[in-house]
Parts: C-alpha cells; structure tokens; sequence
DNA sequence: TAGATTGTTAATCGATTAACAATC
DNA sequence: TAGATTGTTAATCGATTAACAATC
C-alpha cells in the first residue's frame, strides 16, 4: 500500500462533501459527484476508495451512510480526540477558543503557556503553567498536540511532549523540529503560505497565467 | 517551465535556511548544505535554481548575499506587500496581532468585521465595518487578502475583495471557493490538518510505520 | 436485456534522483 | 594540475489518468 499525505487529505475531502451532499438530500452518489464536489476525477476517487478496500455497487454507486463510515473510521472520527495546545499567545489563544474543532471530534481539552499573566486555571478550557504540560499530557493519555510557541522554544516544548507521551504534533512554529522516528509532526507555516501566494499573485500578473 | 506550488515552497525553505546560515557566519554555501538544511537532496536544490537561472561557482558553491537577492526578488520579497484580514474574530485577531510577519515583509494594515461590537478605527491595526472593504481595497490598492470569517460569509467576503481589486487570497474557512480564474487562492484547512494527523498517528500505532 | 458505473490494469504524466561531463 | 562541485541530461520513481472488462 502506498498512502500518501495528499491520499488522507482527499480522504478528509470526500468525507466533508459526503456531508454537504447529505444535507442535499443524496442517498447514494457516483464517484462522479465526489469527483466534482472536491475538483478531482471519478479515477482518483475510485482509485482511493480501493486502496482501502472501500466498493460500491456497480452501475448503483455508492451509499452515503455506509460509505460515510467507512471514511470516518479511517480517519479516527469515530472518538472524540483530546488535544492540546502549548502557547497562549494570538495563535494558541485562536485555537483554544476556536469551537469548529467540536464537530470534527477534536477537543482542546487545555492550553499551557510560560507567561503566569496568561495562565487562568478556572476557564472553560483552562490555561495551566508550562511546567504541568508533561505530567497532564501524561495523565489524561493524550495523543495529540500543537504547539503555537514562539519559535525559539518551539523545540523545548515539543521535547516536553514527546516525553509525555505525545504521537503527534501539529507545529505553528516556523522552524523544522526534531522528534523520534515516531512521532508525527505536521508543519503549518503561515508566512510560507502567504510568500506562496504572493509569488503566484505575481506571476499572474507578470504572464497572465500561473506560469 | 513547470513551476510548481511545491517549487515555490522550497526556495522559501532555502531562504529561510540561507539566513540561518548566514547568522551562522557563512558567506558561501553548497547545494548540499541547503538539502541538509531543509530536508532535501542537493541535485533538487541545484535542479530548483537552475529552474530560475540561479548559477554559481562550479566548485565555489553559490555567494551568500547574492543567492538570497535572488530568491527575494523571485519571492517578492522586495517589497512590502500590504494586506488585509476580513474577520476578527479567532483566528483574523490572532493574525492581525502576530507579530512574525512583519519581518517577512507583510504588513497587516486593517482588518474588517460585520460586529460592531469588534470594529475599532482607532487601533495601531485599525478594524473597520466589512462594509468598507471593497472601498478600503480600492483605495489602498490591495492585493492579498485573508478570509477568517465563518464559513457561510467566505463566499461573500471572497466576492468583496475581488471586486476591490484582490488578486490573492489566503482562506481558513473549510470551503471551496469560486473566483474567477485570475484569482489565487490557497487554503489553510485545520481541522484537515489535524485529522490528516490523527490518520498518521492511528497508522503508526496499527503498524509501526506510516503505511 | 441494455446501459451505466465500478474496480483494476495499463499508459501517461510529472517530479525526483542519479550520474557525469564541464569547469572553476 | 588534481579535486570538488556545478549544471544538465537521462533514469527512476510515484502518482494520476485512461481505458475497459466485469457486473449490477
């Protein structure tokens, strides 16, 4: 099997149409509808959907319900995911009270800062001492982080994860950080995002198409 | 040329890489300390720079100074690009108060709301009422703008900016958007981010690998 | 049955890597 | 010069797409 990042983001992808087509009223849809709701070919979404054993009925298609199952068993939707989040600052703040996460399964179950001014141990989602980050992480079994520190203590922090137990990392940070083979850590990097785009604006500009 | 959205993001890593390099007291660097650096082999660094007509020294490796003119200017990091956020709630305040891009050469000038109870003119990053956006473009000859409103206004708030004039945009609402086909856009998903994590995460602990 | 769609294999496309002649 | 590194071409690898037999 060869399973790639951009195979699981198509995965995530066909699950959120699949839902936007529920409300539409589908009862069943063609690897043509899930091509066209995510701007990609009935091919790609088959052959997705057969790396994982998933199959329709031919000439009938797919059945939403089952076929809604079987991608959110895939990605782990099927229990709830406590998660937390290191630094309190503007990002860490947004993403702890950020409540779209709810209704993927995924709650931020507390947030660690260094900054005593920001620790609030009474809030909805409390705010404890980044000295307690390893030990909660520890006793809670949770599996899942994101780090939005400033980027020179970005490695600390995540070594205080790792040793708490921590599989996998979502990184803020923009620095690449070292972990043991096992440990999954995803990159979002903001300024390379918008230095993306405005390369591509410029390009636009500069010949008329994406070059 | 096939440039790519992948391409563009390594030659923001060998930047990023070549000012640490250059903190480290390097004047010149080899393709093989840049993949070092970022991950990557060294026929990749010298095929990505040939891509752009970047040569150095057969033997000399590439100069420092000049190699990060160069990715600058493909970059356009030349020059200060002014931007604006629509929606200050979460994740726009958040980014409207990071710090970290102005020394990437991005200025936030102005973000914008539909509640009133956000919008406040006077602040060092002004909030203005979303109704002012389309003038505020206009005037200000904008060209990248960041939608971190809820889902349901992405759409709308997308159609504002370009009618303001917009050319790129970055999105965190988790739906797709129509613009016209000069118009680029790249989306930041979390909730993707983090379920394609947990995919990750899930297979290691099944199988010990990631698949 | 006839027709439409799946599931899968083969073909194509594109991106990465290897290799090596050119050359500083 | 001898040695090391670039620049580029060719080989490989992997992912996407096309095509079509199987079949509901």
């Amino acid at each position: 099997m060869k399973i790639n990042k951009q195979c699981i983001i198509r995965l995530s992808r066909y699950k959120n149409a699949l839902y936007r087509l529920k409300n539409l009223g589908f009862v069943k849809v063609f690897s043509d509808n899930l091509a066209d709701a995510v701007g990609s070919t009935s091919a790609q979404v088959r052959k997705d959907f057969s790396l994982f054993g998933i199959s329709g009925n031919r000439r009938g298609g797919y059945q939403m319900d089952t076929l809604l199952e079987k991608l959110n068993n895939i990605l782990g939707k099927d229990k709830l995911q406590k998660t937390i989040v290191a630094g309190a600052g503007n990002i860490g703040s947004a993403l702890i009270g950020y409540r779209g996460f709810e209704k993927e399964g995924i709650d931020i179950v507390a947030g660690f800062d260094i900054d005593s001014a920001l620790i609030n141990e009474k809030a909805e989602t409390p705010i404890f001492s980044l000295s307690k980050l390893k030990d909660f992480v520890k006793h809670s079994k949770i599996e899942i982080g994101i780090i939005a520190v400033p980027d020179s203590a970005a490695q600390e922090v995540l070594d205080l994860m790792v040793e708490g137990g921590i599989k996998g990392v979502l990184n803020f940070a923009p620095i690449s950080l070292r972990a043991p083979e096992h440990i999954v850590i995803n990159n979002v990097n903001l300024g390379i995002e918008l230095e993306n785009l405005i390369y591509f604006v410029n390009a636009v500009e500069r010949t008329g198409s994406r070059e």
